[in-house]
DNA sequence: CTTGACCCTGTAGTCGACTACAGGGTTTAT
DNA sequence: ATAAACCCTGTAGTCGACTACAGGGTCAAG
């Protein structure tokens, strides 16, 4: 039951104490109570709930999400369906971009393979070029 | 050699007013010249310069690279080595990208596969029971 | 000749997750 | 008793790529 003050708790997992506090303000954490004059103080599972926090954003939650997370963690009772869809959604997100960097990523190496680098100017560079390629006619815009 | 006025250039390239003047902020384009009362005048080639913009972002560049690219496009005889060089860079930062997406979704295909949904509590949720995992002991913080 | 559509500059707001003050009060160590 | 180290609230700044005004001037149509 050891009572910690925001400075001591941000040394231990490793956070800025504007942090904590803005994870307050975000409604992610909240201290245990209050000195007399005003200081937060926090529990050790505070330090729980900070680990939780990390781990779901390495795992690509935003933070509006972990509270999400967090809100249905402190109800053990409730179904787990939202947390699964949580994650398939998560997952889904993912993979869209991983497509997009996928198609970025080729592309890109196609044209880097063709370039000639040093040995070429860069009115040669294949890159460049594919940049500049025609553009489609004028078009006189969305007949708004 | 028809001149455009910045709204009518947007309107064929599909861009609001205002990116454009964004865009001579951040040095990408220039009206050719300017009327007498400072309207912003544009030749046709404003669209393909704009049209390399678009692509070069589609591709993954940021603004500042591809100010970059068009500066070493309007140097035709210059070496393309440097070219080579940005693209060679942008495919390892989109492979860093990649490789921490698929690093998140491969953790969390696994957890959501044994996730119960509806059919289980939180309490019994694989996610939330990993988030949840012991932390390590409190650790003093840095000795800084 | 006036209305409306256009243009100008310059500044501020948006999103997300912090980070950094400013201007105080409190606690701890000497 | 005083200085250092801590804490408080509240606000503003950061990054990137826009987007949205506010408060003007200009231009074309009726």
């Amino acid at each position: 039951m050891e009572n910690l003050t925001i400075g001591k708790l941000a040394r231990q997992v490793d956070l800025g104490v504007e942090t904590l506090r803005y994870y307050e303000r975000r409604g992610l954490i909240e201290p245990q109570s209050r000195t007399d004059s005003g200081y937060r103080l926090y529990k050790e599972d505070a330090r729980q709930r900070l680990q939780f926090i990390r781990r779901a954003q390495v795992l690509g939650f935003s933070l509006d999400e972990v509270a999400e997370l967090l809100s249905l963690s402190d109800r053990p009772e409730q179904s787990a369906a939202e947390v699964k869809r949580l994650t398939r959604a998560k997952i889904a997100d993912i993979e869209t971009r991983i497509l997009d960097l996928e198609r970025m990523k080729s592309a890109l190496s196609a044209l880097e393979e063709q370039c000639p680098g040093h040995a070429g100017t860069t009115a040669e560079c294949p890159i460049l070029s594919a940049l500049n390629q025609q553009a489609p006619e004028p078009e006189q815009g969305e007949p708004a």
